[in-house]
RNA sequence: GCCCCCGUAGCUCAGCCAGGAAGAGCGCGGGCCUUCGGAGCCCGUGGCCGCGGGUUCAAAUCCCGCCGGGGGCGCCA
């Protein structure tokens, strides 16, 4: 246990005595403990108003008689604030603890058991990621970290959907092109970007031609326009090759027919152009430096019987109704009780769930259904946490149903549909079809240029290039994990490559600077350290004695953007005091092994809290 | 049309879940280059917390309605 969260629990357990002493029932009071406005109020406070209601008495009065007889170690006055109870933390007496828990390499860490599931990126292997993706990647992989430091077992997963249609379109286009494998030099991804979007160009320009459809023809020519301007070589390999004298609707959909029936010829295809993606998604990648412990084939669970068991299933429970030739499942009346187990809102109206379309063939719910029961088995989760964009709110509730319905009660409740909003970038309609998007790689070599700039010349690192891939790669991750998911970002250049406060360059750059310190100072050494004088610092002290409680919330309420926030007022406070105070040509040996162990704790600190979001913390810039 | 999310300083956002004296960054104006790393520091500027009701001793925070922005309502994912 940390000092600060055994002082407050402390406080709380015997204001509550106090308080059933007086006859009131104080449920839940933890959460009335809040940091006064002001410091000079004291560190902890808790109100009583509501107490003070129950028991008939001023609030003031209620106070100062829990105050009378409140005595917790490490606290030096608690004081009576109107309705509040005030406690003020004996910083002297606790500074040295506060010093060895910072200082120990796990600081911030907690025991709290449990085994989650986070399943993110899980990028339609298609084209390479996009900022979009990376919001999701980044998002998952800090939460990962986050859960892991919060003590649970944690497993990472990447869902390849190969099923879909859209790797059919890409695989049909390629199979008409006579090539299935990427010029050499170019990175696999981008190229089958390029090859998927011309296809699904000229496939839909086909379709629009077919029917008739003369707005949609219009449209998609000025793409396909678009398209030979940007990769005209892409175009004049495919355009005589798909055209509207073919129904190519059809022909995919039984290229998707013969894949889910495990065709040979077209399994390798598949496999072979999915296998290529995925290795360009493994380069961008480690780029970021993010890895996922397994990766699952959405086609292996087609192939292995795990879909047609959950159908079979469905069918025995009589869940499903054939409609026009296809396998639906109904959610009409659900109750609101069902619905809130299942965090359904309670005015939504669900549409049927399709399981097997009239051709035979099984979609993407369908085998998550399957997915889902793998993830908990496998690593016997408690949780599984999907990354997975907002826009895909309604299948993932009707996923949850289905799994409740199928009588997987226990899994459909602790499924969580952990939602982000999408990354727009201004006067940019991004959209994979249309071959529109800003790719990761793109974004690091931008970023990457960007930040050379900036250290040519000055840098004191060792390995310059290593430092600025750090820098770069950070400083996308930070813009994408320290804004709450629920709120669309508007991707901007010069927010993201804004290296000042507020960053994760303005963080390692603080990071480093505190290292740089230690580096003239030399190490600490607390048996020296005059901890009488620790009340100057008590300020940073305390935001030190923090980070456990902050990395502890961010874990419970999956909210990276929790440790960002409190990084850098760390950061703030921390530059504050830097120039404030000398500390390596400190004279007062006792006072200079003080600040040097406070300068250590928060480059601990900043370190352990970048690396919660994914981000390196070099020694030197 | 129905449903979900968002709306806090000129801009980008914390704070809302668990009600208890409005916060950062950017921008803008002014200062700090003989002292441990200027990606920094100091001073100043700036808000009927979208609007209207309600609950409460107390509302940015909870409830209802409206307005504005985004997303969803496929045999796509």
């Amino acid at each position: 246990m940390y000092v600060l969260s055994e002082i407050k629990e402390k406080f709380v357990a015997e204001v509550e005595r106090g308080l059933e002493e007086l006859g009131a029932e104080p449920r839940g009071l933890e959460r009335l403990v809040a940091k006064p406005p002001r410091p000079e109020m004291g560190d902890l406070g808790i109100s009583l108003f509501k107490y003070a209601k129950e028991l008939g008495l001023k609030p003031h009065e209620l106070a100062g008689r829990l105050a009378e007889r409140l005595k917790i170690e490490g606290v030096k006055e608690v004081k009576v604030i109107g309705g509040y109870i005030n406690i003020v933390i004996d910083i002297n007496a606790v500074a040295r603890r506060i010093l060895e828990e910072a200082l120990a390499e796990g600081y911030g860490s907690w025991s709290f058991s449990g085994r989650v599931v986070v399943e993110h990126t899980s990028a339609n292997p298609i084209h390479p990621l996009h900022v979009g993706h990376a919001r999701n990647m980044f998002l998952g992989d800090s939460l990962a970290r986050i859960l892991r430091n919060y003590g649970h077992e944690v497993q990472t997963r990447f869902y390849i959907n190969d099923m879909g249609r859209q790797v059919a379109i890409l695989v049909y286009g390629l199979l008409k092109m006579g090539r299935l494998l990427p010029p050499e030099g170019e990175k696999p991804d981008h190229w089958y970007g390029k090859v998927y979007s011309v296809s699904n160009t000229l496939v839909e320009l086909a379709s629009a031609v077919r029917r008739g459809d003369e707005e949609a023809k219009k449209e998609w020519e000025e793409v396909l326009k678009e398209l030979e301007g940007k990769w005209p070589e892409v175009v004049r390999a495919l355009k005589d090759k798909i055209t509207p004298e073919t129904d190519h609707e059809k022909e995919i959909s039984n290229l998707m027919k013969r894949y889910e029936e495990g065709d040979e010829e077209v399994k390798k295809a598949f496999r072979t152009v999915t296998e290529n993606v995925l290795r360009g998604f493994r380069e961008t990648m480690r780029r970021v430096g993010v890895e996922v412990d397994k990766w699952d084939w959405e086609s292996d669970l087609v192939w292995s019987g795990d879909v047609s068991k959950i159908i079979e299933l469905a069918k025995r429970k009589g869940l499903l109704k054939v409609k026009e030739g296809a396998l639906v499942m109904e959610f009409d009346e659900v109750s609101d009780e069902l619905r809130r187990l299942l965090r359904i809102p309670k005015g939504l109206e669900i549409p049927p769930l399709v399981l097997v379309r009239s051709d035979g063939t099984t979609l993407y719910t369908t085998r998550d259904i399957a997915y889902t029961l793998k993830k908990f088995e496998e690593f016997k989760a408690d949780k599984v946490i999907n990354v997975i964009a907002s826009e895909q709110r309604l299948p993932q509730i009707q996923l949850r149903l289905a799994l409740w319905y199928l009588g997987f009660k226990e899994y459909a409740q602790n499924l969580i549909h952990y939602a982000y909003e999408m990354v727009s970038i201004p006067g940019m309609k991004m959209s994979g079809r249309r071959g529109r998007m800003v790719t990761l790689d793109w974004l690091l070599d931008e970023a990457e240029r960007r930040v050379r700039e900036l250290v040519e010349g000055r840098s004191e690192a060792e390995e310059p290039e290593r430092v600025i891939k750090a820098v770069a790669a950070g400083s996308i991750k930070y813009a994408m994990v320290s804004v709450s998911a629920q709120k669309p970002i508007t991707f901007r250049w010069e927010d993201v490559l804004n290296f000042e406060r507020n960053s994760a360059p303005y963080l390692q750059y603080t990071h480093a600077r505190a290292k740089g310190i230690l580096r003239k100072g030399g190490e600490p050494d607390l048996n020296k350290a005059s901890f009488e004088k620790a009340e100057k610092y008590k300020h940073l002290l305390i935001m030190i004695a923090e980070f456990p409680e902050v990395a502890k919330r961010a874990a419970e309420g999956l909210e990276p953007e929790r440790i960002a926030v409190y990084l850098n007022q760390l950061a703030d406070s921390f530059n504050e005091f830097y120039h404030r105070e000398p500390v390596a040509k400190e004279e007062d040996e006792g006072l200079r092994h003080l600040k040097l162990a406070i300068v250590k704790a928060i480059a601990n600190v900043l370190r352990r809290g970048l690396w919660l979001l994914g981000i390196e913390a070099p020694e030197r810039m």
